[in-house]
DNA sequence: CGCTTTATGTCGAAC
DNA sequence: GTTCGACGTAAAGCG
């Protein structure tokens, strides 16, 4: 990875057109030639970037260029696409570069499935007599994430959220209504299981008669990382 | 903005739960004191990342996590959710600060709105006698970018893409069959308008009934230039 | 300030 | 390879 601090102007075209005034900037290459133009705020997302496969290329600098202050022009053009990327190098702070090497990349805990799973395996985390029917229970609109038989064998649709909002009661609700036109499902009872549900969410969860329950991800884990040391 | 390459591990909990194995990488803080970790590849997207506003502070280095090699840890909060990275530095290999300055921010010039501009204001480029009804005519299922008459009084629908795909088709003719069900428009001619179109999505709209036009932005501009120094 | 729509979205998985 | 939906979506526009 070379990181390069400069004072630098640069203009994209591609799927649109824009250009960044001259200002001083860091200047991301990486490994695979894609470059990143970051200015000292804003967020993750850079101002301006070309994303791999790409090619850097150094161009030369024209005369008109370099009387307006240019010393260098990098032209990094994508691969596969007619997006191209210019950047005019007016003053170079800092040039540096380092092997990083193959990252192993992020490893994510909590995601939802984690939660299903462990949900799965623990379901009378619902009630007691609660059974499993199956997980990602299809729909014509999508999959339910877990579709289970309270103690009285009557069907319960439970959707999974780490943080329970209300976009994920509307899907529920969404789920219930198309269920409960099945007659061999009707009725369907909703649950709403989330670690952490939004009082807005829980207030529409209830209005519409769907039960929410706060999931304890570290206890659950707990409990399975017990019962596997059991067996 | 200090750049920072090290061998690193990191762990993010918030919307989710994520960690990052030890390598090497550059991390990026920012003014605002937003943190970026980025591997040699991949997209713009960091591996992990903490957004402004936020707050980096360096923590005790347990003994525990001495043993392991590390020499530093960093903890960066969100100052208003309870999003949390922590950085365990295991070695430093560079470690640079540059004043950077305000940035004026990225200018996008060829953005749809600005083609819908344009053509509305040279609606002509549609054929000859084509008159402007209105942009951004609403319908129940959204805005068609532009309403026209053709020269014989018809009512023209124009969908507006920089790049005219089968998707942009799709809305269009979603647009169509609403608008022809309505006797005060109906009958309604589409009008597919890109800077560049796909050859499925011209085969797709020809398919359909609907006109494909190819709009030539540096030549539109360059009219409307033109007509303002007349003026 | 909250809501809606857009994005050079990116990313991963199913088909 | 393409299409589809989720995302720590983020960011801009608008009432």
């Amino acid at each position: 990875m070379r990181v390069v601090i400069a004072r630098c102007a640069a203009r994209y075209t591609g799927r649109l057109s824009a250009h960044l005034p001259l200002a001083t900037r860091a200047i991301m290459v990486k490994a695979d030639g894609s470059v990143l133009l970051h200015s000292d705020g804003g967020s993750y997302k850079p101002l301006n970037w070309m994303s791999p496969p790409c090619t850097l290329r150094s161009s030369s600098v024209t005369e008109e260029a370099a009387e307006r202050g240019v010393t260098e022009v990098w032209v990094v053009q994508h691969d596969k696409t007619d997006d191209r990327l210019e950047i005019e190098l007016h003053e170079v702070l800092s040039d540096t570069e380092h092997e990083l090497g193959v990252d192993p990349g992020l490893i994510k805990d909590g995601v939802e499935a984690h939660l299903q799973e462990l949900l799965a395996a623990q379901i009378t985390i619902l009630g007691d007599g609660h059974t499993l029917v199956r997980r990602e229970y299809m729909t014509a609109i999508g999959p339910v994430d877990i579709l289970a038989k309270d103690g009285g064998g009557a069907s319960v649709a439970v959707e999974i959220k780490r943080r329970g909002e209300i976009d994920g009661v509307e899907q529920l609700t969404r789920y219930l209504e198309l269920m409960n036109r099945d007659p061999l499902l009707a009725p369907v009872q909703g649950v709403f299981a989330a670690q952490e549900i939004k009082p807005q969410a829980r207030v529409l969860a209830e209005d519409r008669g769907i039960r929410c329950v706060l999931l304890d991800y570290e206890a659950m884990k707990g409990d399975i990382d017990l019962s596997d040391r059991l067996f």
